[in-house]
RNA sequence: AGACACCGAAUACC
DNA sequence: GGTATTCGGTGTCT
């Protein structure tokens, strides 16, 4: 059993605006790391938090992993944990109006079958090691304009 | 009708903190001037900044007086000119969160409903002579402890 | 109505 | 470099 632990945000200026997604991946066991960001024009917050967690899947090598996600955004956590079943026996549809990002969502529900997800709620900009870390690396990849990309392999202890 | 130009500031050490608001009101058409400045006990920046408009027009003797009141806290006068009538008209509620300083603000509401108050913003620390008056003053008051008060008249010219 | 996030602007301070 | 006082807005869901 592989243990994994991932921070993941997303953020956008202006919203909707330029946009990035950002995560780390750490290996509990040795404290490898590996962080990616990606910028894109035009795009939403919540849509950036959502891909944050997608491509963090995504990054996994081995199946069947076991990750706990740490990720600020409400909307993210309740769709992965709580809401997404429900859409899905309901042929992608809410209680009023369109599903939003309905694309990202179906592909997430592909990736969190792979794996054990747990996901935890951290608080933003309160001083959380992993999550001040994404985010910095978020900005630097929006200030590389709308097809930022950064990749780095780390030390994380 | 009465013309009369003010300069108003607030300030804070610590924010919340020890705080003063200040103002000088000219009579245009003779420079006579009268600036005023009281501290306070644990307050905020931006409560100061509004107690200093609500001061000087409470100063004004004469009802209807035409007055320009120049600020360098844009909340003080976006609150004033364009906020207000908007707040009052949904029960003193903004968007989202409670609305603060609603204490001020309806006394706000009261006196400038008396005169004809016209707004102008002016750039804080930028060199006009008005708005770094009363800075001084504001310090000079604070320095005073947490009840000071000073009370000046002058020729302006 | 609630929650979280994202942004924008100005000021005040340390 | 940082934090606090304040406001406006959007993105999203229940």
């Amino acid at each position: 059993m592989h243990s994994v632990l991932a921070y993941t945000d997303g953020g956008c200026r202006g919203n909707p605006g330029l946009g990035a997604w950002g995560y780390v991946l750490i290996n509990v066991a040795t404290g490898s790391a590996l962080a990616r960001a990606c910028s894109e024009a035009n795009t939403t917050n919540n849509r950036m938090e959502l891909a944050a967690v997608l491509n963090a899947l995504c990054a996994l090598s081995k199946p069947d992993t076991e990750i706990l996600i740490r990720s600020d955004s409400k909307y993210t956590i309740d769709s992965c944990s709580t809401w997404l079943a429900g859409w899905k026996k309901r042929g992608w549809k809410r209680a009023t109006g369109p599903l939003k990002n309905v694309d990202i969502l179906q592909q997430l529900d592909v990736e969190l079958a792979k794996h054990g997800v747990k996901f935890e709620w951290v608080k933003g900009h309160a001083g959380d090691r992993g999550n001040e870390y994404v985010d910095g690396l978020l900005n630097e990849c929006m200030d590389l304009g709308a097809t930022g990309s950064i990749e780095r392999r780390l030390q994380w202890d």
